[in-house]
DNA sequence: CCTCTCGTTGCATACGTATGCTCACATCAT
DNA sequence: ATGATGTGAGCATACGTATGCAACGAGAGG
């Protein structure tokens, strides 16, 4: 049925093996014999064999991204970014979606990946053990795992939430709240981090009563914003884990009747498109994700063609960006 | 390097094709068998490898999805259902995004998938001329080109639209403008036709001055928007081609202090998440894009396993939601 | 004129799994 | 006791490409 390349082959008069080397431009082929191959090939609308060509070199040119929640905006405006890098590395993107973590390893390996881009990785999770085991190449995106060191990118976030807190401060804020990221993830772990020291530094430290934990979405920054403003001495200032977390701190305060940014304030953390929208004008801390992305794409190729000694840990700066959210602090 | 299912046979004490039998539960291996080539293979921490699979069996399980812009979105919405639809299968979605119309199918065809899922299809895209000739089945999301018939989920936005124009003209509005999709989409164009249509029966049509076309995103919604509010006899209710396009015109609105909804109404089409947040509570036609993505996802596995005479064409219905961006009509 | 080298091509084979066919053996009815 | 039936496993091979090695011819150098 399908056109291989020994009827390339037949039709240029040469071999099945001088198909195969003219068509990926090898040296050693002469440059008529190309010629003619191209054109047998192009006339008999011939397309490689992906499996054939997996199985005899040992590689697919495919890398996996494993994401848990693909219904998180932030991952949605990574994807292609990351999708582009590899395309001009010659790679193609596959998604992986799971949740348990103890087949997650198995499968990825099964699928014969040249590597793997692991994205939500939790702190305690084994899947980077297993690749490892395996020799399966990974680089982390954004968050890494406690138990094995591999190549990352990963966002620095102190210095721009020193510059938010000092803003903060400066508006007069005192009471404030943090609705915050897991705290099995790294980047929930170091951003919390950062926010602690930032304010220790000035002095300041967080009410416990004022910090909240959850997921990295829009339902668990809703809810934790609304226990916070039901609160007596509510914050008048709240931090989010990220900016998924904040549209929903924005929710919840619609809904419980309090103006942003005159009964409180909101920054968040990520900078995603919607928070420069007019309609919403979302203070946060930003950095460059689409360069982040980019640059796992490339960890990763070089991982993979170069197998370095060294692993990379490159770190993105963080900058606050001051909009409407933010205000001077007003005692209710 | 690797464990092959060669290793698991001299552990078991069998050949190998009866451990390729015993591990995919084929009856004609008995029980003892079986189960003495699932622990060696356990042992060895076997992984059948994808693509010797792949090239014995000819069938990858994997099917493509093709987008062209992963940044809607709409898109984000569905991947994650569609993937899980499919797991349940069996199969795996990969991810594909293309621009060029010319390449794709070629990819997509050396890709060793066994089907495509089009989800941004344009009316006049070749592509499914190409997977046709090559005999790779295919499935329509949401969007059918106009050359070549096939599996298809799709959106029947009549009911839904003419609810909202009827609650529209209830409402005092007579200036009615539309930001609607491109032209070259079957969506774009289905859902002018039905606004079109909707009016028409109630004795209204629309002010050409006061349609614009673009994209379906965010900046082509504001940028319309703002160009229809801008005009001497604005229109004080504005359709849109989706709800992105929608937060666009949001957008628009908020910057040109106009407020809505008592300056301008604004409907969109799809109901995303966003659209019943506190904070944007925007008016829409809602759909189950969610079961929609599924039945996609069902469409496909029963193309590639059963290859039925028939093409499948599932509509699903709209229904309008009435939200806080629809009030009555003001003269300005 | 012989040998050596270089450039080009073909030959043989490997990669890992799936499957049609054969075969051995046991069970059972005749 | 013999043939028929059925069960379970192995043998041989196919799938399509890539690659190490051999081979071939031409040209150059001695």
């Amino acid at each position: 049925m399908a056109i291989t390349s020994r009827d390339v082959a037949r039709l240029a008069g040469v071999s099945q093996p001088t198909v195969s080397r003219a068509l990926r431009d090898d040296p050693r082929v002469s440059e008529d014999t190309k010629k003619r191959v191209r054109d047998a090939a192009a006339l008999l609308g011939y397309v490689p064999s992906e499996a054939g060509r997996a199985l005899s070199s040992g590689r697919t040119r495919r890398i996996g991204l494993l994401v848990t929640d693909l219904d998180n905006q932030f991952y949605s405006h990574i994807i292609a970014p990351l999708h582009r890098e590899l395309e001009t590395h010659g790679y193609q993107l596959v998604l992986h979606t799971e949740t348990t973590d103890e087949s997650v390893a198995e499968r990825l390996i099964a699928n014969g990946l040249d590597g793997v881009i692991l994205a939500t990785t939790t702190v305690e999770s084994v899947v980077p053990l297993r690749l490892r085991d395996r020799g399966l190449p990974f680089v982390y995106f954004n968050r890494t795992a406690a138990l094995v060191d591999a190549d990352a990118t990963v966002v620095a976030p102190s210095v721009g939430l020193q510059d938010a807190v000092d803003r903060g401060l400066a508006l007069g804020h005192r009471r404030i709240g943090a609705v915050l990221g897991p705290q099995n993830t790294s980047t929930g772990r170091s951003r919390e981090r950062a926010l602690r020291a930032a304010l220790a530094d000035r002095g300041v430290s967080l009410d416990a009563d004022l910090v909240r934990h959850g997921p990295f979405d829009t339902d668990a920054g809703d809810a934790a914003t609304a226990e916070l403003l039901a609160l007596e001495g509510a914050p008048t200032l709240i931090f989010c884990g990220n900016d998924v977390m904040a549209y929903g701190a924005l929710n919840a305060a619609r809904r419980a009747g309090v103006p942003v940014p005159d009964g409180v304030s909101i920054i968040g953390f990520d900078d995603l498109p919607p928070a420069s929208w007019p309609i919403i004008e979302l203070s946060t801390i930003a950095y460059d994700y689409v360069q982040m992305a980019r640059e796992a794409g490339r960890l990763m190729v070089r991982r993979i063609e170069e197998r370095p000694q060294e692993y990379a840990h490159v770190e993105f700066a963080t900058t606050f960006i001051e909009r409407r959210t933010l205000a001077a602090a007003v005692t209710r």
